[in-house]
DNA sequence: CGGGGCGTTGCGCAGATGAGCGGATGACGC
DNA sequence: GCGTCATCCGCTCATCTGCGCAACGCCCCG
């Protein structure tokens, strides 16, 4: 039943008669009549037509959302919920990523039952949703930030930053953690850890209902290299050993586990078991880079909660026996 | 009645409804009360969401019209038919060219009651229409070459070739003109025209039912230029004293005149005047450069169809003060 | 040459959809 | 505070459209 085999004059019928139909408002009736067809075989070709990819019917709308894309990755992975941001009309990744974003805004805002305690990470992606968020989208949330993130490079914290705009819009309380998010020594991480202060505030994160966290790319773009955290050699040292990109911190390769362990036993924050035994995990991961992350963290049940763009839905059906797949990726790139 | 002003919760109303609606085929009343509004309320959105273009509808085909456009040109212009390719999905010039001419061959094709007598002219858009012209696209057509086209830099004269494809195709007879587009001395064109075999295929040509050329642009890219009739140099005058571009060898201006009597006195082929007077004159024009001559020519009672595509189109409705004119430049563009 | 299978066509019908209409609701000026 | 106007809403009705079904023609193979 491969559709898109069509008479080359059933073609030709079919783009007319969804001109008249689509372009001018007429009824089926009335291109039946014009045609020399029946409106029954009108209403075929324009079915095929639609079918056949000739007629291409998008929704232009920085809100707009890819419903067949979500249903096709969120059965294939088994996923709680997902948004899939429409890419249509989007000229610059900033574009790509501010929408994604907008979307996990959106999501958060309707999420339902609010979380008491929310888990919060930070980054670029972060830093865009706090800022969609529009002020009162819940009421008395408490947002911890669940891995460290002081800005060694930069002045302020833009980390705890994130996870404080994102509780003021909430009129809620935000507990930050103003330390590194990787140590030099293991021995540093324990022993801060161990630190009351801290402790608390990681105690609090363990205990949230739901987690809301970004997705970075293995690479010299990384937000910790920026950061200061790492050098390009450390994160090309990563690569090498098959990290596709970081999850609140941590590098992981495509199996979603930590590819160094001892890097791993140096970072601050949240460990990434606590995040796949989450009830409510939302991920938020938009443009080309992240591909490959994005299929580690759905395939690792590191996210139960998926919100991405169109581009990186379509990557991760690539492969896909799905019947409709087609169909999906052709919307959705 | 300005369209376009929608409440803003509306208008994300109108992108959930369309997503549900066009991505996922639910019907208005599911919509309606997965989104706890009526379905009447849906339906009007979606009409809303058409009318913004936040829904948008193309036909992508290489034989898909702008039914819209056409309509709008046709009526401002007082044209007798016209048709407008669609540039969707197009990437090269070459492939909008190619696009026009299928469709100019499609028309003459169609084209009730076919001509007895067929002028035609030359270029490379009217190589492109012989060769898009199927085999048999009518029978015993006579086609004549109605203005000289003798290459002086290539060998074979791609012109008369033009004629005799066309003819060929139609088993018909082929009338041409072996001779130079622009002569050096008005006295020799004077005398060529005076030999008995031209003088009877120029008569044979002012006698056509039909003309079908295309138009060339004014600069260093002419098919005369090309052809070596004109220098680079000599165009350029021609466009400091207003040239547009030429029909069937002659380079008018805004005005649809020869904007040099000197040299049109030189040119040999039919006098635009015939074309002007012609029942059926068909242009077949396409190309971002080609704007300018194209609206001299439907300004200017230079044609009585239009063949081209939708920039062009687009192009001749600016300024317009017609009630649709937005839509249809949207559609277009 | 004939029969069976398959795709295509025309059609009835029920459900879906769009146009027009009165009433409610809200904004604005007096 | 009140009258007026415009807009929006839900509804009825007529129309339009998608779906299932039967008949037809076509092609392949025996």
């Amino acid at each position: 039943m491969l559709r898109g085999l069509m008479n080359s004059s059933d073609e030709l019928m079919a783009v007319r008669a969804a001109e008249l139909y689509y372009d001018e408002g007429r009824t089926q009736d009335e291109i039946g009549s014009a045609l020399h067809i029946t409106r029954w075989k009108v209403g075929r070709l324009l079915a095929q037509a639609r079918a056949t990819g000739i007629v291409r019917i998008e929704i232009v709308h920085p809100r707009a959302r890819r419903v067949l894309a979500e249903q096709a990755v969120k059965r294939r992975y088994g996923l709680k919920d997902i948004v899939v941001a429409s890419s249509a009309g989007v000229s610059s990744a900033e574009e790509l990523q501010r929408r994604v974003a907008q979307a996990a805004a959106d999501y958060l805002t309707a999420l339902r039952p609010a979380p008491h305690t929310l888990g919060v990470s930070w980054g670029r992606t972060m830093h865009d949703v706090a800022a969609c968020l529009p002020r009162g989208w819940a009421h008395g949330v408490g947002v911890v930030q669940i891995n460290g993130g002081l800005s060694l490079t930069k002045y302020g914290d833009t980390a705890s930053a994130t996870a404080l705009v994102i509780a003021q819009k909430a009129a809620g309380s935000a507990h930050v953690l103003p330390i590194p998010a990787i140590l030099e020594h293991t021995a540093t991480k324990r022993s801060i850890e161990r630190d009351r202060a801290i402790a608390g505030v990681l105690d609090r994160a363990a205990h949230a209902q739901a987690y809301l966290f970004g997705a970075g790319v293995a690479g010299a773009d990384s937000a910790l290299v920026h950061s200061g955290y790492l050098t390009a050699e450390e994160v090309e040292a990563l690569v090498r050993k098959g990290a596709v990109g970081d999850v609140v911190g941590r590098f992981i390769g495509v199996d979603g586990v930590p590819v160094d362990s001892e890097l791993d036993s140096r970072t601050v924050g949240l460990p990434l078991e606590r995040i796949r035994t989450a009830e409510t995990a939302i991920a938020v991961v938009a443009g080309e880079g992240k591909h490959e992350v994005a299929r580690a963290m759905v395939t690792n049940g590191l996210c139960t909660v998926l919100i991405t763009d169109d581009g990186t839905a379509a990557a991760l059906l690539e492969g896909s026996a799905e019947p409709e797949r087609r169909e999906v990726q052709e919307q959705a790139s």
